[in-house]
DNA sequence: GGATAAAATGAAAAAATTTTTATTTTTTAT
DNA sequence: ATAAAAAATAAAAATTTTTTCATTTTATCC
C-alpha cells in the first residue's frame, strides 16, 4: 500500500513513517505541505495522512488541492487540536476518518487498513478469479466474465458463504426467489456457468448442495 | 434516524440519549444487553451504539447476536479501555467505527452521521422513487421495480448525472458499450422503462439526450 | 399555421436467457 | 461388481429481453 504522509513535526512524522514501513507499506513523508504538493502525484496513493495544524498551509487546504487530482483517495486527518470544529470541518470536506493526537500507532494502522480494504468488496476465489460482491461481477485476471443475472445471484450466494456448503434449497430460494423450478434447472445453470470458466471452482457436495473452497 | 444504544453506565447512557434525541433522532436506550436482546428488533435500526465493557455480556457478543438479525446495520463501539486489542477486535468483527471515552458528544454525532449517510448510496429521484447506485436497483415506495440489465445501466447513467442532461452518444457508449445500435433502440428502451413507472421522471431534451430532474 | 425533425409508440423479428426433458456419467452403498 | 441415486450433459422448448421497422405524435422554427 502506498501512503502519503504530511506532518510538520518531524519527530512524529518519522515515527509514523517508520512504523508504517514496518508493516510493508511504502510511505512518502513530507514535513512541508508546499513541498509535498510540488513533488507528488496525488493519484498514486491509496491513502493520505495529513496533519491539520501546519505553519505554511493547513491540512484542509492541502487536502483540497490533492483532491483535485485524486478524487477517490481517502484521507485521515491527524491533529492535536481538541477543538470539535475540526472534526466537523474534516467530515464536511469528505474526510474518511480523523484521529487525535496522541494516538497509538497500532490504532492508526487499523484505521488505515479498514478504510482501504473496506472500499472494495472483492473476494478472491482462486489465483485468477475474484468476485465483486457489490457489483456482482466475476473477474478472470482482471477481465470481467460475462454472466447472466441468475449466474450472478448464484455466485453471490456461494461467495458470501465461501468455504461452506450452500444447500440446494437455499440456492433455489435465493436465486429463483422461491419460484417452483424443476430440480435439474439448477444443475443446468451450474453447467452453463462452468462452461464459462477456465477452472472449475464450483464443487458439488453430493446430496446437499454446492460450495466454493476458501482460497489460501 | 433510529438508534439502538446499549451502555451500562446509566449516567453516560442517559446523556448520550438526551443529546442524540435533541438532534431529532429516535434513541432506544438499554443499560442491560440481555434486556436489549430480548426486547428489540435489530433490523429496525440505522445504527448500533454499543459499549464494550459491560457486566452481563460484552459489546462484542451483543453485536454478534444483533448481527444475525441485521447484517447491514453499522455499529460504533464505545469503550473506556485504552487497550488497542479492542480496536483490532472491533474492526475484525466488522465495526464501522470506534470511539474512546471520554469523547465529546458532538464528535459522536458526526461519526454517526458520516456512517449512516455514507453507507447508503440511494439517490432520491422523486417522492416515491429512489435508485440504489451500488446495487443498481430502483425502488417505488420501498418496493423493488423489476428492471432488465440495460434498463439498470440506463438509469445508473442518468442518476449518476442527476440534474444534468446525458447525451444520446454517452448513453449508447455506456449502456450498449459502444455497440452499433440503431438510433431508435434507445427510444424503445426508454418507452419500455417508462411503461414500468407510475410517474415519468425521464425527461427528454430534444436533440440532445435524456435527464432526470434533481429532487427537492 | 404549416413544414420538418425528433421523439413516442406499437408490433414484430431477432437474439439471448431460462427451463424442461431425456440421456449419460459419476458416486456411493451394498 | 452391481444397483440406485445424484449429478452432469446435450438438445430442445419456453420465456424474456433486445433490436428493428413502420407509423403516429409532439415540439420547434420559420
Amino acid at each position: 500500500m502506498r501512503i502519503l504522509l504530511v506532518e510538520d513535526d518531524e519527530f512524529i512524522g518519522e515515527s509514523i513513517k517508520e512504523y508504517l514501513e514496518m508493516q510493508d507499506n511504502r510511505v512518502d513523508y513530507y514535513s512541508s505541505p508546499i513541498k509535498a504538493l510540488e513533488e507528488v502525484y496525488p493519484d498514486h496513493y491509496d491513502i493520505f495522512l495529513l496533519d491539520i495544524n501546519m505553519p505554511e498551509m493547513n491540512g484542509y487546504e492541502l487536502y483540497k488541492e490533492l483532491k483535485n487530482y485524486a478524487k477517490d483517495v481517502p484521507v485521515i486527518f491527524i491533529t492535536a487540536y481538541s477543538d470539535i470544529d475540526h472534526v466537523e470541518k474534516a467530515f464536511d470536506l469528505g474526510a474518511a476518518d480523523y484521529i487525535k493526537k496522541p494516538f497509538e500507532l497500532k490504532e492508526l494502522e487499523l484505521r488505515i487498513k479498514r478504510l482501504v480494504f473496506k472500499n472494495t468488496n472483492e473476494i478472491k476465489i482462486t489465483q485468477n478469479y475474484k468476485f465483486d460482491l457489490d457489483k456482482l461481477k466475476l473477474f478472470y485476471k482482471d477481465e470481467e466474465v460475462d454472466l447472466t443475472q441468475n449466474e450472478k445471484y448464484f455466485l453471490e450466494m456461494l461467495v458470501k458463504n465461501i468455504g461452506q456448503v450452500v444447500e440446494l434449497e437455499r440456492l433455489k430460494d435465493y436465486v429463483w426467489d422461491g419460484k417452483d423450478i424443476c430440480n435439474n434447472t439448477i444443475r443446468t445453470q451450474v453447467k452453463k456457468l462452468r462452461n464459462k470458466l477456465h477452472e472449475n471452482f464450483i464443487k458439488n457436495i453430493r446430496g446437499i448442495g454446492y460450495k466454493i473452497e476458501k482460497f489460501k
